[in-house]
DNA sequence: AAAACCTATCGTATATTTGCGATGAGAAAT
DNA sequence: ATTTCTCATCGCAAATATACGATAGGTTTT
């Protein structure tokens, strides 16, 4: 990509708004934290079974949600049960806001 | 990328808010729009000025806020002033909202 | 112990994104 | 008319993202 050397350097609250918004720019994963909404958790099984994608692939958008720190999983033998994360979810709310206004 | 043959069909509004988020997903491009709060209003070349990026890069970014609907480019020649598209600014606004609770 | 179940990860293919320099198109200034 | 200025677009290279099937690593059930 020819990158410049050095990253840009943005403020705090850019870097980590735009990397809300990356990971809620996909409507497969907008869907299923429309989903966590309405059902306050779910296993990725049940995912599975809402949309029209491969195991892996689902597996891959709960992974790419986690690691935004928008949901988290919960160990449940022999599933997973994904949640929320509410403590970043009000970050992100907030944040969203401000930059709206 | 071995896609599913037929696109999978969300909520207009699902799509909608993960098309403004995609557009959102870079710092440069939440910067861009932090600047364009500020100022109102800004020419290609004001941005170049404060990106440390090239010319095409920045008018690229540009160009994808422009499709998302986010800003709006006025001639103003031979410059060229963007702005916020405040029409739709409000309705990702509301999206977020909902969206957020 | 073996089979079945649930989910993450690996490997792979393709598409998209990001970035740059170079070029092009149009208007303004000389 | 030529040059200059401003900006978009093209062509390229490299990185990331998206999707799938196959496999692996756990638990539970049989």
């Amino acid at each position: 990509m020819k990158r410049s050397l050095e990253h840009i350097e943005y403020e705090k609250d850019t870097e980590a708004l735009a990397r809300f918004a990356k990971a809620l720019g996909h409507p497969t994963r907008i869907a299923i934290l429309k989903h966590l909404e309405n059902q306050s958790c779910c296993f990725t099984g049940d995912l599975v079974d809402v949309f029209p994608l491969a195991q892996s692939t689902v597996s891959q958008h709960l992974k790419e949600l986690k690691n935004a720190g928008l949901i988290q999983g919960e160990l449940k033998p022999p599933k997973i049960k994904y949640c929320i994360n509410q403590e970043n979810w009000k970050i992100a709310k907030t944040l969203f806001q401000q930059f709206f206004d």
